[in-house]
DNA sequence: TTGAAAGCGCTAACAT
DNA sequence: ATGTTAGCGCTTTCAA
């Protein structure tokens, strides 16, 4: 048997609607009410149907994130970021793991939509227009993280994968480095790698520098995939270059493993540089010198944005772009 | 505005109750009649609202998670786990991350009790009787994954770390090593690594080995405290051993690194054993040989023992242990 | 098969 | 300052 607030006011003696404030102390109550009321519920402990209430406050306190992969390091980071500041705001976070499937992300974004939460914040690799069209029929706001996002017309927060591209070759070129190659796992289309593909080439395009660019296309451990790649490079006999770019620190960690491996010094050898600044950066070595996004604000900006657009502060539709920045350490030659 | 039970009821010309029945094929109804509801719902996207709907149902679809840091891998795995089967049986799941800290871990089950939450996962590094007072009081069926876990009378699931230090050091002695150091990490009382250290010990008794335990105090980034202080001991010329047993794969990676960047060979002039198979450990190089723990598997038992809780199978009170294993890679010695 | 009405636990006018 | 009452949106008796 749970006790509602009928008991409490039986029991102090009162009518329920002197309960409900001294709970909500939203109107004065004479001292020696409150503190019987008070009493009871210590005694009986009471806790108010948070469902009762928030039915009749028309609110909502739940804020749904998809997400692709809980157990990838950089959405933790990015998890992080959204939990902490939801929970200032008193939200509550509703997980919903995704694996970065299509059809999982709809069925989520379905529930979300059935559960009636007060925003969604929709973290994908490759956001369908289908899947924007059903959250924005469903009137829940929200907010989006994706390196596609910027194509339509949504709110969202990230970063410039292309400019963060440009910015990775002018590091490059910077530091004297004429023969560059660049490893990116391109497994679908739309993807992050090929946003930073394209404006590290646009960043080189014109310049005296001998280029190429590999293509990791394995689904996988990249870990894996990029030393295997790389191995099988190397046995062909290719000409190296002086530098390596990877699209990501796990491509990064593989290359670099495949080249020590093979008896290639990194970075006296050959340098290598990496992207995204996650955890694997500082355990592979060299450590890794690399791209830094700025995931546990990206996602604090996110709910941010989201709060704001719940409580009908009608932002206009806004695509935020956070600061990368170069983490220099040592896979790079000085 | 949104529409309610109510206008559809009135759209459809026929009362709430009959809605009510299409909505949750609760009772028959004329096919005829159902249509136009349907229809009526379909034109006008109505969703029940789930807040009025549980509340008269008097059920709760929350599972609270409170768990010390999504960023970290481990946690993200065992997430994994808790997500997938939570949404089999259709339960959501509430995010707490509590950064491990205690006055978080208990704002947080004071939170998701007041929330009326169906069932609570604490996740802990060191769980405080109080904590489980607190929780038990709340009446709010609940289930602990913490290495103390087994010290109260609360039903958990985990690893043994007892019997699988025990293994790791079956495993070393069955190697041939003589010469062995542990380094494990002890911040605070009663946590995992010393659980690991006392079956290690408990292992080696008694054989003819050279044994000696490194503590590293510091609390931040293992990886890097592991290094510094394998770091000085080198310097410090005290007799080393033949293999590092690490009660981490963080410490192992720092320990690995060390080694290496005083010329010590892995495995050859040195061996190193991890614990916790986490994703660092097929990035060092060499590969981690390391105990692997079942995280994913142990998240999934979890939730459906709560969930059995929830539904009063009155379980009775159980310490659900999963098997561990030793992975062999390659930073032991062959 | 359908509708009217009570009630889930709560808040907030509206009275007093 | 306190109580009475009308909902919030829904499910489910109970009658018809």
């Amino acid at each position: 048997m749970t006790i509602t607030i009928k008991d409490v006011a039986k029991m102090a003696g009162v009518s329920i609607s002197t309960v409900s404030r001294v709970i909500n102390d939203s109107k004065p109550v004479s001292e020696e009410i409150k503190q019987r009321v008070l009493d009871v519920i210590a005694e009986t402990n009471y806790k108010p149907n948070p469902l009762a209430r928030n039915l009749v406050l028309r609110k909502n306190s739940f804020i749904g994130v998809i997400i692709p992969d809980i157990s990838d390091y950089k959405m933790g980071e990015l998890l992080n970021g959204i939990e902490e500041v939801g929970k200032i705001y008193e939200f509550d976070i509703l997980l919903c793991n995704s694996y970065g499937e299509p059809e999982e992300e709809e069925r989520y974004i379905d529930l979300l939509i059935n559960k009636q939460v007060a925003g969604i914040i929709f973290v994908s690799k490759n956001i369908q227009k289908e899947q924007i069209d059903i959250i924005n029929t469903s009137k829940i706001p929200s907010i989006y993280i994706s390196k596609n996002a910027k194509d339509f017309d949504i709110p969202s927060v990230g970063v410039n994968h292309y400019k963060a591209g440009e910015d990775a070759a002018k590091y490059i070129l910077g530091k004297g480095f004429k023969k560059i190659s660049l490893v990116e796992a391109v497994v679908e289309q739309g993807t992050k790698d090929s946003e930073i593909t394209a404006g590290f080439e646009k960043a080189l395009a014109g310049k005296d520098v001998l280029y190429n660019k590999l293509d990791i296309t394995k689904k996988g451990d990249k870990v894996k995939e990029a030393y295997d790649f790389i191995e099988d490079y190397l046995k062909s006999k290719q000409p190296l270059p002086e530098i390596f770019f990877a699209t990501g620190d796990d491509i990064a960690a593989g290359v670099i493993n495949a080249l020590l491996d093979s008896g290639i010094k990194v970075p006296e050898d050959i340098s290598v540089i990496g992207y995204d600044n996650s955890r694997i950066a500082t355990i592979v070595r060299p450590n890794l010198t690399t791209v830094h996004q700025p995931l546990y604000d990206i996602g604090a900006l996110a709910i941010g944005v989201l709060i704001k657009r719940i409580s009908g502060a009608e932002e206009n539709i806004e695509n935020k772009i956070l600061e990368h920045k170069i983490i220099e350490r040592d896979s790079v030659r000085k």
